[in-house]
DNA sequence: CCGAATTGGTTGACGTGTCAATCATCAGTC
DNA sequence: GACTGATGATTGACACGTCAACCAATTCGG
């Protein structure tokens, strides 16, 4: 009883309300990507992860690219794609080779299998981004999920920049 | 322009709009999510799903429950409850024994060590879920996450009893 | 030109999550 | 009371992601 002093403060805990809505977020939006990532597994045997690497490839000219831009496109962390692309390169889906200008620098390019691959799971994995993402929600609900997406996105990045001072402008 | 003849199927890939909306929802959902885990982490030395374990845990009488029970409340596959309660064992956050009356299921319980972490690690959490996602959205915008998040929540649901017939009324 | 700091990338260890297989127990049937 | 099938839970194998350590090539300051 006898609320200690909040409401001034604004750093308190969430109400009931606001944490069930919580909850209900972020247990759906990890439904949300089991869903799609089982659709990707079951129609052609690639996770999430491969497919974004293979997206990002497949775009790319000579459908290749230095692992550092990769890395970039699909914004991960370095380590992160090293990882995936070994596993890939097992599969025969990438291939990696030094880069000519920089000893340091690999590049990543798509096999022809990859790009088979890929190409035949994009229909059918876009098809169900519209079956269980778009057709869940009225036009103006997906407008919702944009300006509220981007609020937390914004939000968030806002949060990182002050948590990090970096190349500040003094 | 020329649409290619799309409207009457209802079943094509979404659009390039359509398309940015869906990856912005999934990599911000993912930050959000990062973002706490790595809050509890440095706060508590605890990850999502031991905090997931811990709540309800908390919550029952006894601070014990089944595991089939445990499992129901987290939202969880029997199996990655198993696995997440050895390791949690291994750090004496939970202990393990057989119930009385059915000598298949096992009784988890909070030990002591589990319950003083859970409660240290609590207040922090909860802040950091309104300073990460509710002081990020306006009321309105919390609202609208909220139904549109059901919107999401119910469709995926539909979608599931179709794919699963099981106890049909017949 | 030499050495220090930086950059691009890999690796190992470890926690996590899924799937399939397994095992013991329980419930129902004959 | 043994056979059958469902149920509660565990296990092993493996993909995934993060962190910290590492290595080699490069850049920069002197």
């Amino acid at each position: 009883m006898a609320q200690p002093a909040a409401r001034a403060t604004a750093r308190r805990s969430p109400t009931v309300d606001e944490l069930a809505v919580w909850r209900d977020y972020v247990e759906t939006s990890e439904a949300v990507r089991r869903t799609l990532a089982a659709g990707l597994q079951s129609s052609s045997g690639i996770s999430p992860g491969d497919y974004s690497v293979m997206l990002a490839l497949s775009e790319a000219p000579d459908r290749e690219l230095r692992s550092s831009a990769l890395a970039d496109l699909c914004g991960w962390e370095r380590s992160r794609l090293s990882h995936h692309l070994r596993r890939m390169e097992e599969r025969d889906l990438v291939a990696r080779r030094q880069a000519g200008d920089d000893a340091r620098s690999a590049i990543v390019a798509l096999t022809d299998v990859g790009a088979r691959i890929f190409r035949s799971s994009s229909a059918a994995h876009l098809r169900l981004v519209r079956e269980v993402f778009v057709d869940a929600l009225t036009p103006e609900q997906l407008e919702a999920v944009r300006t509220t997406t981007a609020a937390l996105h914004r939000h968030l990045d806002a949060r990182a920049a002050a948590a990090a001072p970096e190349t500040s402008t003094d």
